[in-house]
RNA sequence: UGGGCUGGCCGGGCGACCGCGUGAGCCGGGGGUGACCCCGCUCCCGAGGAAGGUCCGGGCUCCACAGGGCAAGGUGGUGGGUAACUCCCACCCGGGGUGACCCGCGGGACAGUGCCACAGAGAACAGACCGCCACUGCCGCCCUCCGGGGCGGGAGCGGCAAGGGUGAAACGGUGGUGCAAGAGACCACCAGCGGCCCGGGCGACCGGGCCGGCUAGGCAAACCCCACCUGGAGCAAGAUCAAGAAGCCGCCCCUCGGGGCGGCGCGCACACGUUCGAGGGCGGCCCGCCCGAGUGUGCGGGUAGAUCGCAGGAGGCGACCGGCAACGGCCGUCGUAGAUGGAUGGUCGCCCACCGGUGACCCGCGAGGGUCCCGGGGACAGAACCCGGCCUACAGGCCAGCCCGUCCG
RNA sequence: GGGCCCCUAGCUCAAUUGGCAGAGCAGGAGACUUUUAAUCUCUUGGUUGUGGGUUCGAGUCCCACGGGGCCUA
C-alpha cells in the first residue's frame, strides 16, 4: 500500500478532485488531477466500481494500478490530488497495457 | 469388463528478481529531556473450501433483570451428539429403485370454524339420470283347451342401489346366503378402524391374540389446537486517551484576578408536560412496578483522530480407549493472516493436470493406443470480531467401500 | 451490521377464500383517405424470474436460489 501521506482518504476529497480536476480518459481508465500549488506531498486515490467485476477482479485491478502509480509518484507536482478511475475494460487488461494507458493519460493531464 | 451408488480428500508445484503488510532483530541515519517515533537494512510469516450468500445457532461486549395475563415468532416421528441449533448420527414410519441406496416442514381432521371449482343423478347427518324389480291401467303382436297365457312398447305409483357413466375423491373388497329385485340385511375370509390383553424394544414402533361395530373422505406449507423453545442490541458492540469555538452546571484550590478536575453538549419550528406528571425502562399490548423534568417530531448544520478490543481458539494433526455412528475421553505434537480508501501485485524459467494439431514415428486387420514435437492454458472465487452448521458456485484430479449386468475359470 | 419489499405479453399494470391468466399502449391485417396521420374493426403475443414441494388443482401457499429496489446505523 502507499505511504499514509500519499493516500486519499475522505470521500469529499475524491469528489473535489473528480469535479475540479483536469480529466483524461482511455479505454481502460480515467485520470483526474487537481493541482493545488501548496507545499505538500501529492495524494492519490482509486475508484473501481462494481461494473468492473466481482471482488477478485476489482482487487486485482486496484492493486495493479496502485503499483503502477507508486512508480510514478515523482512525476506529480507538489500538493496535487490524483484520482484514477477504472473502466470495465480494465478487467481484461494486462499490467503492461494499464501502464502504457496510464502514462498517456498522465502526460496529457500534466501538459 | 460395462454401468451405477455412497463416503472422504486435494484443488496447481518448485525456483529467481522487483514491490506491499504484520511481527522480530537491533545494525545504520534522523527527531525528542524521556518513554518512544520516523526512514533504511536483514529475517520470519502473509486468504478459502467455500473466505461467498447472510438462512440458523453460539461465544464475546454493553444495557435490562419485578412479576402476572394476553398476544407474537420459531420448532414439530423417536433416541442420542453438541456450547447451541432449523445442524449431525442412529433408528422408526411412509414413498421410490432389480439393487447398493435415495427422498420426506413426518404432531393433531370425534376441540371448533372453513374449503373441496368444473364435470356429475349425487361431494360430506350423500344421491337416483340411465338402470333393476313389484303392482295398476293402456297399446301392439302371437298362442289358446276361450278361463287365460306369453313377448314387446309406453304411462303412473312404489321398492332398490348391484351395474353403466362423471370425477382427484362416489361411504370397503371377494365369494356366498337371502330377496320381487337388492343392499353388511346376514355369514366366511381379506383390507382398514376402535378397544383390551400378551410378547419384544429406553422409545418412535413392531409381532401376535381376542372383542366390537360393519366403514370412518381429503386439505392444518387454510384459520386453528397441542407440546416445547425464545430478554434487547450488536465489534460502527464496548473500553481508554486525545481534541473540542462560544456557553452552562457541580466540586476543589485560591495570591479573589483566576486556576484545576469532572459532567452536559449546536440552531430553528411545532407538540405535550413538571406530582391532575410528558417521556423512558421491564422484548410487543394491558395491569402492575421502577426512573422521572424535560421529552418527542420535523428541517438545517457538525463530528467519528489514536490505542485496546484483535488473533491460543468449543484450534489443527496423529496414536490409543469407549461408542453401530455423530461424538467423547486421554496422551503426544504443531504454532499458522490481522488490513482500516483497506497488505498477496508484476516479470520470468522448469515441471504437472487439461485442450488442440490439416506434425512425425511406432504397435494393431480395425476401433484405437503409445512416444516425441509445436501451440494454447489454469475452475469457482478475496479475510475484516471469532467459531459451529446450512445453502449456493466450482476446471480437473485422487482414494476407499458397496450394488447390478456380462464374460472366463 | 440490522430490517423490508418487488419480479406476470415488447412496455405500463390487473387477477381474493387456491378453480379457464386479462386490460391499455405497441406490433400485424383490413376499412376510411389521392397518400400519411388520426379514427374504426379484427387479430397475434405468456415455460407468470428459476428449481423443487404441498394440493385433485399453484400467478396465488411453503422452501431454496437468481435479479432488482428501499429504509436504517
Amino acid at each position: 500500500m502507499l505511504a499514509a501521506e500519499h493516500r486519499l482518504t475522505s470521500g469529499a476529497a475524491f469528489g473535489a478532485a473528480v469535479r475540479a480536476g483536469r480529466r483524461s480518459g482511455s479505454r481502460t481508465l480515467v485520470v483526474h488531477l487537481a493541482g493545488a500549488d501548496v507545499p505538500a506531498p501529492p495524494r492519490v486515490g482509486f475508484v473501481v466500481s462494481k461494473a468492473v467485476g466481482n471482488a477478485v477482479v476489482r482487487n486485482r485491478v486496484k492493486r495493479r494500478l496502485r503499483h503502477l502509480v507508486a512508480a510514478r509518484l515523482g512525476l506529480l507536482p507538489a500538493g496535487s490530488v490524483l484520482v484514477v478511475r477504472a473502466n470495465p475494460a480494465a478487467a481484461g487488461a494486462s499490467g503492461a497495457e494499464l501502464g502504457s494507458e496510464l502514462d498517456r493519460c498522465l502526460d496529457r493531464v500534466l501538459a
